[in-house]
DNA sequence: TTGTAGGCGTTATCAG
DNA sequence: CTGATAACGCCTACAA
């Protein structure tokens, strides 16, 4: 491995003024630097950054940290959106994950502390409450998709599930709709609670009854081995004489069963009945046909922006947490329409 | 921050006995190494790896490098199978991605080369031919869903799209189907063709001809921003009097609108006709209703084995590059049973 | 403008 | 079994 050394004896300099040249020290002679660069150039000279940050105490990496594989395979955009606000400073990422196992957890505190991490990105694949198993270890560390435990231990991000349901809801109000069916997530998704609690509240608050809302609860179980109901129940729901004129489902995969339950009754969409989801999961929400109304999680930005919060906290003084809402915005697309006057 | 030579005189011994005892060195009494013990947990000490890495030139951090945010999700499993088995392992991941810019790319080599990884992993999101734009920087290099542009160039691991079809193939066969129709991918990506090669030859050795085979053209157009005729032609192909009486689609996306235009045709899945996929990209095989027959991309293997080969590449003497082929397993559920008899 | 000495935290070598 | 000493690649401090 060529080194300082190499390059400063091949232009005959010394080392120092090699490292000058590297980190643009002003006070070089544009002779040196000529000399230096070619020597650099020709020897194929590549500085150590282990060696650099042994002296800086700084490693120029963030870390990220997930905990599940996610429900939805489209968070990994939490990631990508990371990955890229770190390309666009030329800071590296480095990838742990815990499959939420708290003593894993504790393991990558420690190899992240043993690189010297400069930050650290704890993320949830599904927004909830977390308690990162730090230990003592102190990184600055920004939670993404989730909130701490206890108010104020840490900056966080979260998407706005509340503000988004409550636009979806209001998108259905506008289109006529007063008799809606609402397939609930699997209650353990903080999301879950939040998304129909907005859409129960927006409703009433339009003067719609208990009676105009069917609620079912589509999912239930622990993560990634839960009970799936939605098929049956959106077949039950839209069975009924008094069927709703939409259907609201927790996310976009339910969406899709809601889908197919229609059809096969013979209902079509959206002229039958209006079918909304939520997540913006393109690869099923574009993929419907007619392509589906749904409301954007705005993962990349969550990911982009929690990993500028880290670099403010990195930088300057660690006020106390704050937590950071991101706007999640109305899709609306051919899945919805006005209600068919029967 | 505390050192080693911290730790050394709470412990009253020398640095390098400490360093002994972390690096559990053979020849240290047992007394000692109780003393070392108890002062590194009383003081914290974790070892800096930055340090260690100057000294044995090596890092322990393999590196990723991807290319374009996947076409299909799920093919971010590739990448948490080699952060699995780098956990297991005890190496860590740093992860960049090239966005498919080769300068881009040759930035992310510098970037490695300035870490000195032990080495690195080339995965394309889609499988297709690649040439690493690695400069004259040589470390160990494995491609990942991916082959060399010139053969043995490289190593590599793949998956056999080819055999995978034609298993799929011969069930179709097996359970009764002479007219059979298929959706094609975007004929941009490797596995596309392979597919449909391997397909339309097995029902040729079976002895259907030409006409029994309904050939289609699902996408068409740049990764990422494609046409999409899928909803289309499965309509035109089921509308048709003399139609198939199963449909094999390109990959799971693909049979979801299938599904969606059977059954807005009002035909039942399988009874009226049968409906394939390939991928098995769960959030789809498994959400659709009868569950999707298809075929399993062994992702998580890819980037499991993957791994291993490279820790064989950075470990022995790299012969010359290697390709190795995963088995795509048929995955048999709900949707694919024998041809209604009209 | 340039170079020298020394040290960051670790491990290799070799002597005790 | 243990420790002194040097070295890894780089940078800070200071001197020339």
């Amino acid at each position: 491995m060529v080194s300082i050394k190499d390059v400063a004896k091949a232009a005959g300099v010394s080392d120092k003024t090699v490292s000058r040249v590297v980190n643009r020290e002003p006070n070089v002679s544009t002779d040196t630097v000529e000399k230096v660069r070619s020597a650099i150039d020709r020897l194929g000279y590549i500085p150590n950054l282990a060696a650099r940050s042994i002296r800086s105490s700084r490693s120029g990496i963030v870390g990220i940290i997930t905990d599940y594989v996610s429900t939805t395979p489209y968070s990994g955009d939490i990631v990508r959106g990371i990955q890229a606000w770190a390309e666009a400073q030329g800071r590296t990422v480095l990838l742990a994950s815990t499959n939420g196992d708290p003593h894993r957890e504790r393991e990558v505190w420690r190899t992240f502390q043993a690189h010297r991490l400069d930050g650290v990105l704890h993320v949830a694949m599904y927004r909830r409450v977390v308690e990162p198993e730090n230990g003592d270890i102190h990184i600055p560390t920004v939670l993404v998709n989730a909130r701490p435990k206890r108010a104020g231990s840490f900056h966080s991000i979260e998407p706005d599930d509340f503000g988004g349901s409550r636009a979806l809801a209001r998108h259905l109000l506008e289109l006529g709709h007063r008799r809606i069916g609402y397939i609930r997530l699997n209650p353990l998704l903080l999301g879950a609670n939040e998304r129909y609690e907005a859409f129960r509240e927006t409703l009433q608050e339009a003067g719609l009854g208990q009676a105009d809302l069917d609620v079912r609860l589509g999912m239930e179980g622990p993560i990634g081995e839960e009970e799936n109901f939605v098929f049956r129940e959106t077949t039950a729901m839209l069975s009924a004489p008094d069927r709703p004129s939409a259907v609201a489902c927790g996310n976009d995969e339910m969406a899709l069963q809601a889908y197919l339950a229609a059809l096969q009754l013979g209902l079509r969409v959206p002229q039958d009945v209006t079918i909304v989801g939520f997540d913006d999961f393109r690869t099923i929400s574009l993929a419907l046909k007619p392509e589906l109304t749904t409301v954007a999680l705005p993962y990349f930005d969550l990911g982009w922006q929690g990993a500028e919060i880290l670099d403010g906290v990195i930088a300057g003084p660690a006020e106390s947490g704050r937590n950071r809402s991101l706007e999640c915005r109305l899709v609306p697309r051919a899945s919805s329409g006005p209600p068919h006057q029967a």
